[in-house]
DNA sequence: CTCATTTATTAATCCAGCTTAAGATTATTC
DNA sequence: GAATAATCTTAAGCTGGATTAATAAATGAG
């Protein structure tokens, strides 16, 4: 299926949106082609698009002071991706956004995000729905993180993200669940 | 002032609302007094309102298995607390919101609200700009717990939230930044 | 098919923060 | 203002997960 098809078929999972409108909000995304490795998002400059996965896969991450990498979310096909922050605050990021495969994603200007909001009701609509489920789950994944053992989290990863597992490396995971690799596959040995 | 004034005056900071609408939104609000020590919501409850704090101080917390208590947020005056995972998943809420003053909080139910959504388009805005926000703290939040040790989290904690470190015990400080009271008094120890 | 790079494992040593338990302060209540 | 409850401190020993360093296995580019 075309990139944008599965945008607003995306959209009208969760919103009402006229044919007019879908057209609106179409030609209001870009597309954008992205090879394995290449980074979206460096840290440093301001987010101002916000993107929707329709291929591929991507990952959102931060370095620390000594230059360790810190994954923060992943994202596959029908995701959205982005350094929230920078992109709200207009701040400059200190995420990289980068993909892990060969990707398409749909992109929009933040200021034409704003004029659509006008433009089309529903779509803020779909992204006050969006911040809430997202702020809900990031809760959700905190509370989690601080209640359970890194096994525990562990295991709960891999059934949620079934998917996300089989297509990351493992130290990838490891980033995301906040512990070193050498410790998650200690973990991996004990759970055979 | 009147707590519904101080509302009405927390949401034009943030958008535009001629008086009709100002009418309109109060009038869906209920004021609610509670004892220091109340319980407003208790796990296993739903929770259906949205509530902001007009006066007093609050904190939502969750038990662990072994009844433990963690916790979440604190609110004080001008600040919304919820369990937004039960209010937005109409799911039985995992945390108790408490009074740890006598406090004064305006309520909305969740059906008002929503209809309010479509009366008042605004107000739908205040909200996605609300989640926006929250979510971003949120994540600063938990990417720097993850990040810092104990002693800068307090710090931080201490610079950030100054009048609420003044109006909640030591022990609760503790319990909000993850760690034992026994460990955040030996650091404090360390600080002098 | 082969060499280089990326990813995963193993094992020894170390440390931030926890647990337990006791005592010291500080608030509340009658 | 005495008694009780709530909060805070101290100190000893313990543990989950980090660090370091070396090796092994898998992947991929030419």
């Amino acid at each position: 299926m075309e990139a944008k098809d599965k945008l607003i078929k995306h959209l009208r999972q969760t919103i009402t949106l006229t044919n007019e409108e879908a057209v609106i909000v179409s030609n209001s995304f870009k597309e954008h082609r992205l090879q394995k490795k290449e980074v979206l998002l460096f840290a440093g400059e301001i987010s101002s698009h916000m993107q929707f996965i329709a291929k591929g896969c991507l990952r959102a991450y931060y370095m620390d002071e000594e230059a360790k990498e810190h994954i923060v979310q992943f994202g596959i096909e029908e995701w959205w991706v982005n350094d929230l922050y920078s992109y709200l605050t207009k701040t400059p990021s200190k995420q990289f956004v980068q993909a892990l495969e060969k990707s398409t994603i749909l992109q929009i200007h933040q200021d034409t995000l704003n004029n659509l909001y006008d433009q089309v009701p529903a779509i803020e609509r779909f992204f006050r729905l969006k911040f809430e489920k997202a702020y809900v789950a990031f809760q959700y994944r905190t509370i989690d993180a601080m209640a359970k053992s890194a096994e525990e989290r562990y295991l709960e990863f891999r059934t949620k993200y079934r998917e996300i597992e089989q297509r990351v490396p493992q130290y990838m995971i490891a980033s995301y669940l906040g512990i070193t690799p050498e410790f998650l596959s200690a973990l991996r040995k004990n759970l055979r």
